[in-house]
RNA sequence: GGCGGCGUACCCAAGCGGCCUAAGGGGACGGUUUGCAAAACCGUUAUCCGUCGGUUCGAAUCCGACCGCCGCCUCCA
């Protein structure tokens, strides 16, 4: 059985085929960039990134576009237009484009921290005005948009099955809308598809309406039309979007096109912190910056530590996407303890492997043990049965689990079985490839040590602490043996004693 | 008011009609190992899945009511 996924279209999980075979295209909803990325960010593509990750491992190639807005959206639909970039502009007295920039690159620094593979595509939408300009043409040509007074909307009456992705439908929306009325709008739930710049507006452009600025559904339908085409398999985004964002999207795409916009919906669920809406107003607002930073000023009052960004990225994928997941300390900091037990059995296989020299012909004993064997056989149809389920990432991390448990066993107990290399290259191959290529959270490689420069400066002195430690040991003084350890634990330095050496990390 | 979701052990969380006397992680406790630790391994920690009814040979899983929580309906991931 192939890969099945769940279709907010139709409400079912559905057998996934793409239109073209062998190759997938998805449009994910990128971030509009006003500020650092949040939490809620890190499970949007987080979630997406497991599945391109998961597609590309099936062998589909896969066409990946995820937008960067950097314009246009607006604090309302009616009116009052104020683009959040623009304000954000103000607050810092910087030009909009250098608030753009730089939570672009921000953003981007964020999701290579959570080890998201970069879209093959991050198309701007002010960089794509003449397209959009293009399709608003296209839809009053076509008598589904009108124009007054400079701008333009797109005429809901005109698109009967307008609400079905959400499974709204117009008239009920009305009793508790909390949309004002615009008197331009022929019906209130028509939605702008151009806007005329106020005098004050900061980024306008010239249009066939005069100055003005592109409406904030426009630049998804346009944008994903030029780089996948005008049906694409996959579009992805956050559940709070289905409505209006993606339900105006399929309205005015499928309006100007003729043909079905979209072939599989995704949503994923949302983020809540101690229980309740992540919000700026709340008080708990976490941004991922604040989560990964070493720096304790710039740590979030809600946290006690900082965190490693895959141990966020792990407790993003120990629940499902379409499941709401809440973050708290005590969450991130299980998370963290699960993370590290997966690394550290990975680092150790890996130091176990280094140690057995030569090449695999011509290590004695060089066969495969069938145990291992036929546990990584059985987990991985395991493994590919729960991603094949809609992306149960959860039971796929859950295998990542039992898999290091049978190594530690294997490598620390190996009983009557021989430890060969070949088994050892299996078992990283296994991790390598379900846990980093597919899950994203084992690394190809680890830093040797720590990459902080602070403890990097005392390497030297911690080596030679452990060192005249070992003497202590070997000469049975146990007091001055403890102490020394003590005094390196109370900086935060953890001793492990191994048969033939010490290490140490930090905790 | 309309739409949608959730309630599983101390915490997080999977399971969505029989394989469930319910995965996995964290925590706690006990053991093995260790000079002692750390790491690792083993074991224990839900006869029961918000409550009450119903359907069924059989329900955590389906239906109904109720209680509680959350999200969307304004930009938001």
């Amino acid at each position: 059985m192939g890969l099945r996924l769940y279709n907010t279209l139709t409400r079912k999980v559905e057998d996934f085929k793409p239109l073209e075979e062998g190759r997938v295209g998805i449009y994910v909803c990128g971030p509009t960039v006003y500020g650092h990325a949040h939490l809620g960010h890190g499970k949007s593509y987080v979630s997406f990134d497991v599945l391109v990750r998961y597609l590309r491992y099936l062998g589909y190639t896969v066409d990946y576009v995820q937008n960067i807005t950097d314009v246009g959206h607006l604090t309302d639909d009616a009116d009052a237009g104020e683009d959040k970039i623009g304000k954000q502009a103000a607050r810092e007295r910087k030009h909009p484009m250098a608030i753009a920039e730089y939570y672009t690159r921000s953003y981007f620094e964020d999701m290579d921290a959570l080890n998201c593979l970069r879209p093959d595509i991050s198309p701007r939408a002010t960089g794509h005005i003449p397209e959009q300009i293009e399709l608003v043409q296209t839809l009053i040509e076509k008598g589904y948009a009108y124009e007054v007074n400079g701008s333009v909307y797109f005429d809901v009456s005109k698109w009967p099955s307008y609400g079905r992705l959400s499974g709204r439908n117009v008239e009920d929306m009305q009793a508790g809308a909390r949309v004002d009325i615009n008197e331009e709008k022929r019906h209130p739930a028509d939605f702008a598809l151009w806007k005329k710049a106020e005098p004050g507006h900061i980024m306008q452009w010239n249009s066939p309406w005069g100055r003005g600025y592109p409406g904030w559904h426009l630049e998804c339908s346009a944008m994903s039309m030029k780089y996948l085409g005008r049906t694409i398999d996959i579009h992805g985004g956050g559940i709070e979007n289905q409505f209006p964002h993606h339900e105006c999207e399929i309205a005015q795409s499928e309006a100007a096109n003729g043909v079905p916009f979209v072939r599989t919906w995704m949503h994923h669920n949302m983020v809540t912190v101690d229980g309740q809406k992540m919000g700026k107003s709340l008080n708990n607002f976490i941004t991922l910056k604040q989560i990964f930073s070493t720096h304790t000023e710039h740590k979030h009052e809600r946290l006690s530590r900082k965190y490693d960004p895959l141990a966020v990225r792990q407790l993003i994928l120990q629940s499902h996407y379409r499941s709401p997941i809440d973050f708290s300390d005590a969450a991130l900091s299980a998370a963290q303890s699960g993370y590290d037990k997966i690394t550290n059995t990975v680092k150790s296989l890996r130091k176990k492997i280094e140690k057995i020299p030569g090449k695999i012909e011509e290590t004695p004993g060089s066969e495969i043990n069938e145990y291992v064997k036929s546990q990584l056989q059985q987990n991985r149809e395991k493994f590919e049965t729960a991603m094949n389920d809609d992306l149960n990432t959860s039971i796929a991390l859950s295998i990542i689990f039992k898999i290091a448990t049978i190594t530690n066993e294997y490598i620390n107990y190996p009983g009557p079985d021989k430890v060969t290399k070949s088994s050892l290259l299996e078992i990283d191959k296994f991790f390598r490839n379900l846990g980093g290529n597919v899950l994203g959270i084992i690394k190809d490689e680890y830093d040797q040590q720590v990459e902080s420069d602070d403890i990097k400066r005392y390497e030297l002195a911690i080596d030679g602490i452990i060192e005249w430690r070992n003497e202590a040991r070997r000469n049975k003084n146990f007091v001055i043996a403890d102490k020394l350890r003590g005094i390196l634990g109370s900086v935060g330095i953890i001793l492990e004693d191994k048969p033939d050496h010490t290490s140490w990390r930090l905790g």
